[in-house]
DNA sequence: ATAAAACGGAATTTGTTCTTCCGTTTCACC
DNA sequence: GGTGAAACGGAAGAACAAATTCCGTTTTAT
C-alpha cells in the first residue's frame, strides 16, 4: 500500500493563496464599514470596499448574519476587558469615571457598538452573553464608586446603558458635523449644567458653531 | 342672461359631508401616528387607522410629503410658543430650566418631534424656519440664565439641541419598556452624577429594573 | 331616481438588498 | 507552459416593502 504523505483525518486542504488574501480583505472591509456606518451597510458596499465581487463574498461567508457574528465577538470582548481593568484599580471613584469615559468613547466612535447598545440588530447570542457578563461587573464598579462617595447614591446600575446610549446618540446626530462633540456632552452629563461644581472638569470641546448646526439639515 | 345664484369667482363647491369627515379622520390618524411612531409610518397604516382605504387618502392629499408638511406647522409653532413664554418670565434661571423641561418633554413624547430634531426627515422649509426663529430666542433665554448665575458659563446656545437630542434618544430606546425614563435622564443631565449638588432635584423616576433591561433585546 | 362625487383596495410601480448562478480567470502543481 | 480544480465577478433572480394609480362599487345631494 502506498503511503499517503498526510493521511490527515480531516481532508481540509489549505485554501489557495488568493482565497486567503481575499477572505482577509473581506473581513477588514466589513469591520471598517461596521465601525463607520453600522451593521446596516449592504453586502454590495462591503464587497466594493474589499475590492471583490458580491459573489466572492458569498464564497467566504454563509450569509449576512454569519459575517456579523464573526466580527461581533472581538468587539464585545473589549467592553468586558476595560470593565475588568476598572475593577482592578484601587481608586473606585476615578476608576468608575474612567470606565464611563472608556465605554462612552467606544460607543461614540463605533456605529456598530451603538447598533448593539440600541438594539438595531437581530438578536445575537453574543450580545446576550455580553449583557449577562457585563451587568455584575458594571454594578460592582458603580457600587464601589458610590461607597467611596464619588457618585450620587440614587444612580442605579441600569442607568449605565442609559448614559452610554445618550452619548452614542449625540455622536450619531452631531458627529459628522462636529466629531468629538460626544466628549463635550459626556462632561456635561458627568458635571451637570449648574455652575460651581466640586468636580474640576472643564468642557474640553467647544460648542458647535451656528454654521455647523446649519449643516445638519442637509442629508449627506 | 340667466342669473347664476352664486357667481363666486372661485368655482369651489363645498365638499360633500362624508368627504369632509374623512379628511378630518385622515388628519387625526396621521397626527396620532406621527406622534407615536414618527414620520416613517406608511400611508397604508395611516389609512387603516383612519378607517379608510389608501385610495381615499390620495383623494385628500397630493402625496406623502404634502401630508407631512400640513401637520408639521402646528407642531413646530408650539415650540416657539413655550420659548416665548419662558422669555416672558422674570426669573431667568428657573425659566430656563422650565423651558428645557418643556422642550424635553415634547421631544421625548413625540416621535415626530424627534424626527425633526434628529433630521430623520426630508428637508422642509418649515423646519428651516423653526430653526431660524428659535435660535435667537433660545440664545436669549440661556444668556439671561447665565447672567443670573443659574447656568454654567461655558454652556453655549448650540448645546440646547444637543441636550434635547440626548433626552429624545433615551425615550426612543427605553420608552417602550419604561416610559418616563426621559425625565430621570433629564434630571441627571441637569444635575450631574456627582453627589451633594446645590440643586434640590431628586430623581423622580426609578431606575429600570433588570427585567426591563432584558426586554430591550426583543424587537417588538 | 339619478348623476356626480367619493370610496376601497387590488394591482402596479419603484426601489432596495440579499442571494444564487454560471461563464471567466487565477492558482497550484506537473 | 499546460491543465484541472478552485476561486472570482457581476448579472440576474427572488424577496420585500412602501408609494401611487386605477377602476368598479357605494354614497351623497338634489
Amino acid at each position: 500500500m502506498p503511503v499517503t504523505p498526510q493521511p490527515s483525518p480531516e481532508p481540509t486542504r489549505r485554501p489557495r493563496k488568493d482565497a486567503e488574501r481575499n477572505r482577509q480583505r473581506l473581513l477588514d472591509a466589513a469591520g471598517e464599514l461596521f465601525v463607520e456606518r453600522g451593521f446596516a451597510v449592504s453586502l454590495e458596499e462591503i464587497a466594493a470596499r474589499a475590492g471583490l465581487g458580491v459573489g466572492t463574498v458569498y464564497r467566504h461567508i454563509d450569509d449576512r448574519a454569519g459575517l456579523l457574528s464573526e466580527l461581533l465577538a472581538p468587539m464585545l470582548e473589549e467592553v468586558l476587558t476595560v470593565t475588568r481593568q476598572a475593577l482592578d484599580r484601587d481608586d473606585p471613584g476615578p476608576a468608575f469615571f474612567w470606565l464611563l469615559r472608556e465605554l462612552a468613547e467606544r460607543v461614540a466612535l463605533n456605529q456598530a457598538m451603538r447598533d448593539v447598545l440600541l438594539a438595531e440588530i437581530p438578536p445575537e447570542p453574543m450580545v446576550t452573553r455580553l449583557r449577562a457578563e457585563f451587568a455584575p461587573l458594571g454594578t460592582e464598579a458603580l457600587r464601589r464608586a458610590q461607597a467611596a462617595g464619588a457618585v450620587r447614591d440614587d444612580l442605579g446600575p441600569t442607568d449605565l446603558p442609559l448614559l452610554l446610549a445618550a452619548v452614542g446618540s449625540i455622536e450619531v446626530r452631531f458627529g459628522r458635523v462636529a466629531p468629538g462633540t460626544w466628549e463635550r456632552f459626556l462632561t456635561l452629563l458627568l458635571d451637570g449644567l449648574t455652575p460651581s461644581r466640586t468636580t474640576t472638569s472643564k468642557l474640553a470641546v467647544v460648542p458647535l458653531t451656528d454654521e455647523q448646526l446649519g449643516e445638519l439639515s442637509s442629508p449627506e
